[in-house]
DNA sequence: AGCACGCCGACT
DNA sequence: GTCGGCGTGCTC
């Protein structure tokens, strides 16, 4: 028997597998995802590898084949999907095959178990009574109070610790009651259980939720397709405060029903955590979690329960894609249009693709859940390959909140040059007086190094790529997709102002802002700096919620996640500071983030009201935030990715470079611009060109960009890349990422 | 990745 | 004639 292994050693050279034999005595034991030790190399140095496939045909002369020399005591075993699900990634997202494998792999390394004894009792009912009456008449004072005690406990079992010290029963004693079969000790393996069993948690979302027929509906057409063994992928658009969540955890009680377990993915434990909290409620021990902070001990922990079926739902980021359930039956995705679903390291996967390819190699359903869907989902959904779900109504009394556009060219001209329009202000006072809470939004994501012409809120944009330029330390601006630059660009080519400047205000001068021009006001600031403390972020948003401030100043954080009932007034400071971001996805985001900062007023009886300042109160994606209208941004953002070729109209291939020397970079880069044209001349490259950020920890960045309607081309493109760079000693020090279809 | 091999210049 | 530094190629 031969073994095919790959050796976990992270470089392209070895990313493929070595043919091994199997001792005899091994031949029962080893499986397909054992991990095994292997001599490997002249020096037959010892090294950990895993096992892909077992077969009787040798590869090679088999005199060269050697033997492996052991299985990984504890090691887990993969399930065969694993192994394709990585092969997949493999293809999917280049990287090495053991970086996929990683990546897919529950944690493998492992870690001291904890045992707990527990001491139960074997009786029925009935038998318990004539135990006692008998243990009386013997005098056996200890067993008798044993047997009262177990018998008073839910499960009939108690804690060993708990038994000899509480009830003082002495090991003798228990040792005779085991022998005479009336209790038993029992070894369990003690998981770690992160989901606390939190008793007010429980009791505050225990009381069960009715469905609308809405939503009972899309619960039984999913099902329907499972239950047809069709399982496809599903895409909810709810609007802020529709029930998505009950939706999510009904289907899962049904899935559960039918013996399948659920994964469900959120963006991150702290943004979510009333999602989570509702799961826990509804599915008590039977749900796990995992979540960033978890070590790989307890991370190993969660997956060896969901292994050993002893849970039915696994809530976490995307690391919880690869839950080891073995009867998956639904994955859900909450706000699958969030960022946070494409890894940042190697493989780069996308979660969202990557739970469709493990749900339909397992037969099971897919759920994506969104109030704005990505420009990507909804695309796919329109075309009729995913189904598409809306739920157009907030449940209870709440409705839509108001939005007001407010125009800060028209402000500048009446010689209003401080942030807050005078409709802005006049809506805090009101909010003040009436003891009402309010949050101020300052869009600042990415901005950085961005012109714009504070006259007719243009931002100086790369005349081949309809992305903004950005402004390096060279004092030109540079469009980091095709590398076109320009220098000296001193008015606005648009009205001819010269007043254009970059973005400075922050969050910080804006609480000093706030506080100057109301003095009465009571105001929390929360952003990166002020929440880099542990847990600072809980309690603000707590403080906030108990009423101890009346404005809440913060960036992207306030407005994902929690709820205030409270909070009648959403600000808006500067919607189109990321509408200025050099990226494709500007205005997606822009209209994202100002759905879901409309989405946080008025979430209660009282009616909320949103003021959205802007420098381009006409761009679409203010436009259609402002009227709620996701099908219309959708139209217009799907327009301009077709014209411009952007994903999902076309697919994209970003190859980052990053060196000491700045020329390293940039020739690695020239030479695969130089590859692409000979051996792909169909293919659309764009640049090479620095990047946005030109230099990262002394590392200089460069990037190349590749286009095509046809994925598996750039596949192709990709793939060739990577086997020029490891077969070229030229670019050593120069560190390649490839990256598909960027977020 | 990490080792062996081999080529070449420096030194005994 | 020998030692060691580094470029190259291979690992079942």
């Amino acid at each position: 028997m031969y073994a095919n292994i790959i050796i976990d050693i992270a470089h392209e050279k070895v990313d493929r597998t070595f043919q091994y034999l199997v001792p005899p005595q091994l031949e029962q034991v080893i499986a397909v995802g054992s991990q095994v030790k292997v001599p490997f190399g002249s020096g037959n140095a010892n090294r950990t590898g895993y096992v892909l496939e077992l077969t009787d045909q040798a590869e090679i002369a088999p005199e060269k084949i050697k033997m492996l020399s052991g299985i990984v005591e504890n090691s887990v075993s993969v399930e065969q999907h694993f192994l394709a699900l990585a092969d997949w990634m493999h293809h999917q997202y280049g990287s090495t095959m053991i970086q996929c494998l990683k990546t897919v792999l529950p944690v493998r390394r492992h870690t001291r178990k904890k045992e707990r004894r527990q001491v139960r009792l074997l009786l029925e009912a009935d038998d318990v009574e004539r135990q006692l009456t008998l243990y009386e008449k013997k005098r056996a004072r200890a067993r008798k109070r044993l047997i009262e005690a177990l018998a008073a406990q839910p499960g009939m079992t108690l804690d060993y610790e708990a038994v000899t010290g509480q009830l003082r029963i002495s090991a003798s004693a228990l040792r005779a009651m085991a022998d005479e079969q009336v209790i038993a000790v029992e070894s369990e393996r003690a998981y770690r259980n992160p989901v606390s069993g939190d008793v007010n948690l429980r009791a505050r979302f225990s009381q069960s939720f009715c469905l609308t027929g809405e939503q009972l509906k899309i619960v039984s057409e999913v099902l329907e397709e499972f239950d047809c063994k069709r399982p496809g992928v599903s895409l909810l658009h709810g609007i802020t405060g529709s029930g998505k969540t009950a939706v999510y955890i009904e289907l899962a009680e049904q899935m559960v029903k039918r013996g399948r377990q659920v994964i469900v993915l959120i963006p991150e434990i702290a943004l979510t955590y009333q999602t989570v909290t509702r799961f826990c409620a509804r599915f008590g021990d039977r749900v796990s979690i995992l979540n960033s902070r978890m070590s790989e001990g307890e991370r190993y922990d969660q997956f060896e329960r969901a292994k050993s079926g002893q849970l039915d739902v696994m809530i976490g980021p995307r690391s919880a894609l690869f839950t080891p359930f073995l009867k998956l039956g639904l994955i859900v995705i909450d706000e699958e249009h969030e960022a946070t679903y494409k890894s940042e390291t190697m493989p780069r996967y996308h979660a969202r693709e990557t739970a469709i390819e493990r749900a339909r190699m397992l037969g099971a359903c897919v759920l994506l859940g969104s109030a704005t869907p990505s420009v990507e989902s909804y695309w796919k959904a329109m075309r009729g390959e995913y189904r598409l779900f809306r739920l157009n109504m907030r449940h209870g009394k709440a409705s839509l909140p108001s939005v007001e556009v407010v125009d800060l060219r028209k402000e500048l001209m009446m010689g209003n040059r401080s942030m807050f329009s005078a409709s802005l202000r006049d809506a805090i006072e009101e909010r003040l007086q009436k003891k009402e809470q309010m949050m101020l939004f300052l869009n600042r994501r990415g901005y950085a190094g961005i012109l714009s012409c504070r006259q007719c809120g243009a931002v100086i944009g790369c005349p081949h790529c309809a992305v903004a330029l950005s402004l390096h330390s060279d004092g030109r601006l540079h469009c980091h997709y095709c590398g076109y630059s320009t220098g000296g660009v001193k008015c606005c080519p648009t009205c001819g102002s010269a007043y254009i400047g970059t973005f400075k205000a922050g969050t910080q001068k804006i609480e000093e802002q706030v506080r100057r021009e109301f003095a009465n006001a009571r105001v929390l600031r929360m952003d990166f700096d002020a929440t880099r403390k542990k847990d600072s972020y809980q309690k603000i948003l707590e403080s906030f919620a108990d009423g101890e401030a009346d404005i809440l100043v913060g960036t992207q954080m306030i407005v994902k996640g929690h709820d205030f009932p409270n909070v009648t007034l959403v600000g808006v400071l500067a919607a189109d500071l990321s509408l200025a971001v050099s990226d494709y996805r500007a205005a997606e985001r822009t209209f994202q983030l100002l759905e879901q900062a409309a989405g946080r007023a008025g979430r209660s009886d009282k009616a909320g009201q949103v003021i959205i300042q802007t420098y381009q109160p006409e761009h679409y994606a203010v436009t259609h935030a402002a009227a709620h209208d996701y099908e219309g941004f959708y139209e217009e953002e799907m327009n301009y990715r077709s014209l411009m070729g952007y994903p999902p109209a076309q697919h994209m291939l970003v190859i980052h470079a990053a060196a000491k020397e700045e020329y390293q970079a940039e020739q690695c880069m020239k030479w695969f611009a130089r590859l692409i044209r000979e051996q792909f001349p169909g293919l659309l490259g764009l640049g090479p060109a620095p990047e946005s950020v030109a230099k990262v920890s002394d590392r200089y960045q460069w990037a190349f960009y590749l286009k095509d309607a046809d994925q598996e081309l750039l596949i192709r493109a990709r793939s060739v890349l990577e086997r020029a760079l490891s077969s070229n000693s030229d670019y050593e020090g120069v560190s390649v990422q490839f990256d598909p279809d960027p977020m």
